[in-house]
RNA sequence: GGUGGGGUGGCCGAGAGGCGAGGCAGCGGCCUGCAAAGCCGUAUACGCGGGUUCGAAUCCCGUCCCCACCUCCA
């Protein structure tokens, strides 16, 4: 089977042909670094990461570009915030006295820590809107130029796309203008559409001289949309193979990046892919209604690689609603992989580390993923793996014990699993590890020996002290095996 | 009002006309000195009401409910 892909401009499932044979160009948005990154903003990145692992595995190379929005109202304000007196002492995360340049380094800064502890690759690039200025002015002037976007004539400095001036305005949402309801707090200023929208910002009185640009219409700032249109376009082409996001980018802001882009002569994306929202009981997580919880705070609790795993397993598309329990699950479930990959390692010896071929995968683990990435059933394949491999560990099957051992660390791959933590002891690295196996190795000499006098008082003794210490015991025909039972 | 996505067993979560994916939890068994881990077995599941069909969770008609977007949002 091939690849295929729903695509959200189509609302349909269709083939994914690359524009050229043996490559790939994903751009997909990243944050607007106005604050701490929460789940939502990292399980958008996993669902990337996991598209782009498998058209790599599909034998793909693959150029991804991420933007990052370090420029924009929310930044100016909260940077504003940090000024006022007591802002401190009001909120004790605040940096006083932050320009928003420093703000927004900041928290991009803590959004690739993020990504990183939850095995996300790093983009092959990942352009800021503050460094593309040039080519947005070189797009809003070809797009005046073309009788699709206008200076506002009320002196504001403001430039707008001319919305009505673009019939297909509104096919990525399938939506007709008029049947929009109306924002209540829409401002006009000087638009001719209430639906028109800034592709340059005027500068105010009040904006830092920092947070200015000079421009053929005035001194301001990019509007939002118009970074990812002349950034995609820069580095990936006026035609390209996919944009993603998140599922609220959709509108208005990937609705407008299409507009202007195609307004302007621009093929743009062949295909539009959209994540599902984390939501927490029941309601979206986001930072406006503040019900977010953050990556770190996942992390502590259960291990990057159960949040990896939690925040990966559900379909792209489809809501995940995040409960107490959540964590608890994906716990049970990696460490049952995890069991699998340290005893079959033990047995026949860890794979090399090696790419992911389509090849090391299971049939039905590959065209499940082919299939518009479907993750679930993919794990089924995973689990099911599993348990053949722990059969054929029970039964002293190597060669089979082999075959289940490469396809398992080869799904974990396509996965992201592998980059998300370590499923062996070596977390702490390699000293502390051989620290613990000499420790460790000796409590469980001493409690052969007991058990060997069938002195089980003493023996379970010994396994009661390292189960205190976080260190699991499994007896086997092997001898006793060990694992640390916190992440 | 417009647009898109949903309602599946105790929980999570695939599937989309025909032997009940997979995980978590539970129960029974095997293994074990006892455990743990593992393996085997184990479920009147498909919002509600009609209909089509030999057969529907899957198709059709009706109906109820939920979520997202239409303002900044991954």
């Amino acid at each position: 089977m091939s690849l295929r892909f729903y695509d959200t401009a189509r609302a349909e499932v269709r083939p994914f042909e690359p524009i050229e044979p043996g490559k790939a160009g994903l751009y997909y948005c990243g944050a607007t670094v106005q604050g701490m990154p929460h789940v939502g903003h990292v399980r958008s990145a996993i669902a990337f990461d996991q598209l782009t692992r498998w058209l790599e595995a599909r034998g793909l190379r693959v150029t991804v570009v991420r933007n990052v929005t370090d420029i924009d109202d929310k930044i100016l304000a909260k940077s504003e915030d940090s000024f006022r007196d007591g802002a401190v002492d009001a909120d004790p995360a605040i940096v006083p006295d932050e320009p928003w340049w420093a703000l927004a380094y900041r928290f991009e800064q803590e959004f690739h820590r993020a990504y990183a502890a939850l095995g996300v690759r790093r983009p092959t690039y990942e352009p800021r809107a503050t460094g593309h200025i040039p080519e947005m002015h070189a797009l809003i002037a070809l797009l005046i130029d073309r009788g699709h976007a206008y200076p506002a004539p009320d002196g504001s400095g403001d430039v707008y796309f001319d919305v009505r001036s673009w019939p297909a305005y509104g096919s990525l949402t399938r939506q007709d203008i008029d049947d929009m309801q109306a924002a209540p707090d829409a401002d006009p200023r000087g638009k001719r559409d209430p639906r028109d929208f800034a592709l340059w910002k005027g500068a105010k009185d009040t904006d830092p001289v920092t947070a200015s640009w000079s421009s053929p219409w005035g001194a301001g700032r990019p509007g939002w949309h118009l970074e990812c249109s002349s950034m995609v376009t820069k580095y990936l082409g006026a035609e390209f193979d996919i944009h993603g996001g998140g599922l609220d980018l959709r509108f208005p802001h990937h609705e407008n990046e299409m507009a202007q882009s195609q307004a302007a002569g621009h093929a743009f994306a062949r295909f539009w892919m959209h994540n599902g929202m984390v939501t927490y009981g029941g309601e979206k997580m986001s930072k406006s209604i503040g019900n977010t919880v953050s990556p770190q705070e996942m992390i502590d609790a259960a291990g990057p690689r159960v949040v990896r795993y939690y925040l990966g397993q559900a379909h792209y598309r489809s809501v995940l609603d995040y409960r107490e329990t959540s964590l608890q699950e994906a716990g049970a479930a990696v460490a049952r992989i995890d069991g699998f990959i340290g005893k079959a390692s033990a047995r026949v010896g860890a794979p090399a580390p090696r790419p992911v071929a389509a090849a090391d995968l299971p049939p039905a683990f590959a065209d499940a993923m082919d299939d518009d990435l479907n993750v679930p059933q993919a794990l089924a394949v995973l689990h099911t793996t599993v348990r053949s491999g722990n059969t054929a560990l029970a039964s002293g099957n190597d060669t089979a014990v082999e075959a289940a051992l490469a396809a398992v660390v080869a799904m974990t791959g396509v996965l992201g699993l592998d980059d998300a933590g370590s499923p062996s002891t070596t977390s702490g690295g390699a000293a502390v590890s051989r620290t613990l196996e000499a420790l460790i190795g000796d409590r469980i000499a001493e409690r052969a020996d007991a058990r060997a006098a069938r002195d089980w008082a003493r023996a379970d003794a010994i396994r009661d002290a390292l189960a205190a210490a976080g260190v699991a015991l499994e007896d086997s025909a092997d001898g006793a095996g060990w694992s640390l039972t916190d992440g």
